[in-house]
DNA sequence: ATTTATTGTCTCAAATATAGACAATATTAC
DNA sequence: GTAATATTGTCTATATTTGAGACAATAAAT
């Protein structure tokens, strides 16, 4: 069964997969990018794909994430190997072979097509933060669709792909202020009360808006700007930018 | 070529590694056990082993480990993993190959014996964390010795192993605290000095004793026993031994 | 002009980290 | 035996960081 593969699998890394937990940020809401499968059931599963024989890892797992987000220069990391034995959720595989019966003996649908799903892969995960406002996802064939998901409230993932998007966030919060990297979820300008919406949604946590302010601004990497005028009824606040050349 | 492994490789993931940086303390030194290749030429790379077909890659980690170590629950954890293209260094492998072109023609080593040297890997860095009085260092029939290194002053390590030992070292620094696994590296019953010396050696840098010390004992994680008596003309320091069960 | 909501910043208290000091003690030197 | 010496265990005082409360500034609505 494994010489039977087909001379395009054979440029891949064989067993070896990199899944993708893609970060952004939307009405004060951390969001994961997650497409739903292109088989009957409702199956999520992260965004993922496989090392070409001439590529590091980084650079496929970049490639993968700019094929997804349609976006260059993407803030990514990796932050875990899932490698478990049985990684393949028996309970779930049996409910698709199930309910994909008929599609299953279709030619359009050899075996060969959801192989990836059936045989033990060892995957690199990595999470990356984007700009929401920039990313027009894409749906690739093996997608219904694609859409953003609240972190807290996904929908049921396949195999391990809930706990690698729990994985991740909590390497994502050991390394926001260490790296300083939230900056990648956010436009290029934003008020401070939205940098702290943000991390509220990371952390899941409120902090006290004086002391926030004022431990962001020692960090000195925040360039002021002038003021953003809200049409609110209050004072308007200023606007920040993320000084790059500083990291 | 691909298609040309024995039986036995079948058994493993293909392309896929696992390198371990076994650390051990002794002579107020923090060190690697790092083996010397049984090739021509002078070669050390980190122990390694790769992935069988129904093994979780912790559970090949632990194998490898074991295997190398002659002990068993070893304290591991995996660090990052290693995956450019052009991880094999080139001036390493021609130097390698040039220095044992006369084996390497001979019936006991065909190329597939030396073919991880050779096919692109990726490998996924495990770090341990080991009692070195306990360890009885194992070599395999690719050694030619195995030895502990300072791990500020290793041998010339092949490819990118230098590297992978001072990625796991940084790991090893920011998880130190946080997991309270510095005690993994000391026998049973140790002093506060020698725990001090232990972080000082990890850190590379001193600590103020009288701060350490409270910092230390604030953690609440040691058991306090009878004095030891070193026969020093001093004050005889306490015994200390870590409570696993309060962590 | 007054009210309301939110922003930016200040001060003070609490907690933590760092530095200095000294008594306790096991040996060696006398 | 007594003094000297080296190292340990711990205490106190100081500096720094963190957290909580307060309040003036301001943009719009009343």
């Amino acid at each position: 069964m494994r010489d039977m593969h087909s001379p395009s699998e054979q440029d891949y890394i064989q067993q070896l997969s990199i899944d993708c937990v893609i970060f952004g940020y939307q009405d004060s809401q951390l969001s994961v990018l997650v497409p739903k499968l292109n088989f009957k059931g409702d199956f999520w599963a992260l965004p993922s794909g496989f090392i070409y024989q001439n590529e590091g890892i980084d650079e496929a797992a970049r490639r993968i994430l700019e094929t997804r987000t349609g976006i260059k220069d993407i803030y990514l990391e990796q932050f875990r190997v899932f490698g478990n034995a049985p990684r393949s959720n028996i309970t779930f595989l049996e409910r698709l072979i199930q309910l994909n019966e008929d599609t299953l003996g279709d030619q359009r649908f050899n075996r060969r097509e959801f192989d990836w799903i059936t045989r033990r892969f060892v995957s690199i995960g990595y999470y990356a933060l984007v700009d929401i406002s920039k990313v027009v996802p894409q749906k690739t064939e093996i997608d219904e669709s694609i859409d953003w998901y609240p972190v807290r409230a996904l929908p049921a993932m396949i195999m391990d792909h809930a706990e690698m998007v729990q994985s991740a966030l909590h390497t994502l919060q050991l390394n926001l202020d260490e790296k300083l990297i939230a900056f990648n979820l956010l436009p290029e300008l934003f008020t401070m009360r939205e940098l702290q919406e943000l991390y509220e949604s990371i952390f899941d946590r409120a902090f006290p808006r004086n002391n926030f302010q004022k431990k962001i601004l020692d960090l000195n990497v925040l360039e002021r700007l002038e003021k953003k005028f809200t049409g609110a009824a209050n004072k308007a606040p200023f606007l920040y930018r993320f000084r790059r050349e500083n990291v």
